[in-house]
DNA sequence: ATAATATGACTGACTAGTCAGTCATATTCA
DNA sequence: TGAATATGACTGACTAGTCAGTCATATTAT
């Protein structure tokens, strides 16, 4: 029972602009075309991108259970029905952003190894890149998402187990290691747990959700005198 | 659709039940008062208090939104309807419990104040509370909870950071300031970041949340070593 | 008795997920 | 080349629920 003679009105969803066919017979195969005119793979990637960006919005500022499809599609500019062509339900797509998100963040962080620098360098290079990347931006509130929805998606805790916390802390417990071994650590036992060193920057990442209005934080300078506490007094700046 | 409308008279339904109140406050009150027959008013509180804790228990389990009142009310052996004798609604539950579990756990910290013993002393004895009665209990997944559910329920974060938040880092501040007259803390900076004495014990609490099963972390320890470096190598215990 | 409490069936608002149908684009064929 | 045909991305009304909150009725306690 569908109703469906007086459907004839469907409103005309504002249509991206195309031309034609003239253009079509001049380049039939050019692969990467610039985006000047998208072709229909194009246009299917573009949009999946907006609803990855809108979703990631949603589920950051309502968390999974109170994120409702219905504004994910409207802040995306598409039918909730689009949305299932390219996940398979809401639990699905949670899991799928949570997860993209992360993997550029581990890969930033191992980047850099500069050769002629003293291993405080290195770690505060680490600490800077992850303050001004992680801590001031739409990333740290996926960390927070982690930490809040990870008890009930233990697949996503899982992954980022793997990925994130264990790559990290062994990147940072060989670091520690290259520090003790030429004696710029005194502590040998800050080996045994690399987390001491990441956790000011975790909790940097908290208080800029929760606090910041009523007493702003200086991450950066919060690190360096945590720093101060592993490396010693001394102050690169 | 919704075939409403017509049941104006709800149809009566076949009450059963009689014998089963008597039974339960025949098997009512072992634990505290040697009360046999408790009265109205204490009923009443046992009854609160069993919602309480029911709440607690799904609020933990599932985050707010998710959180069923139908479950809350089942764990807690009541009526939906009871709840709404105790509770305004579910947000003021939640905000209620929130703010109720967090309270008692600030005076325990602040209580203790052991005369002739080191600041680090001071400082482990407070770990060692912090740990056995948050990190290791219910307690910690509040904690959890907060950061989870705290930029949706600003009124929970507000009253966190003035009765938990400040009061704690103003308690923590005066400890590191002793240490530093007394000369036992070196860093005269570390007392403007007073979260960084803070900083394993929460990492330490999403830690058991999130990675214990894959990583069991000893968290007495690592505090342990975070106070070496706060006061110098040498170990207590 | 009768006021205070407790109950749970019920309502209405809300939402995840579906699917028949549309139409811009792509492909085929004369 | 361009008309005919095929494709599949996209739409949004719709279905099948779910669940917070209400209230008429029932059950104590005093």
């Amino acid at each position: 029972m569908k109703l469906a003679a007086k459907s004839k009105t469907r409103s005309p969803p504002a249509r991206r602009r195309v031309a034609s066919r003239a253009a079509r017979a001049s380049e039939t195969k050019v692969v990467s075309a610039p985006l000047s005119r998208p072709n229909r793979a194009e246009r299917a990637a573009e949009r999946r991108q907006a609803i990855v960006d809108a979703a990631m919005e949603e589920f950051i500022a309502r968390g999974f259970a109170a994120t409702r499809l219905d504004d994910i599609a409207k802040r995306a500019g598409v039918a909730k029905g689009t949305i299932y062509l390219h996940f398979k339900d809401k639990e699905s797509m949670f899991e799928e952003l949570i997860r993209t998100a992360i993997v550029p963040l581990v890969g930033r962080l191992q980047a850099p190894p500069p050769a002629g620098a003293t291993v405080r360098e290195l770690v505060e290079g680490f600490a800077l890149t992850f303050i001004r990347e992680v801590v001031n931006t739409r990333r740290g509130d996926i960390v927070r998402l982690i930490v809040a929805e990870g008890p009930r998606f233990p697949s996503i805790a899982d992954f980022y187990y793997r990925e994130v916390v264990s790559k990290g802390l062994a990147g940072m417990r060989a670091v520690i290691e290259l520090g003790i071994a030429r004696g710029e650590i005194a502590n040998a036992n800050l080996a045994r747990f690399p987390q001491i060193l990441i956790a000011p920057a975790l909790i940097a990442v908290i208080w800029q959700s929760l606090f910041a209005k009523h007493a702003p934080l200086d991450a950066i300078e919060m690190f360096r005198t945590h720093l101060d506490l592993i490396f010693g007094e001394r102050r690169t700046t």
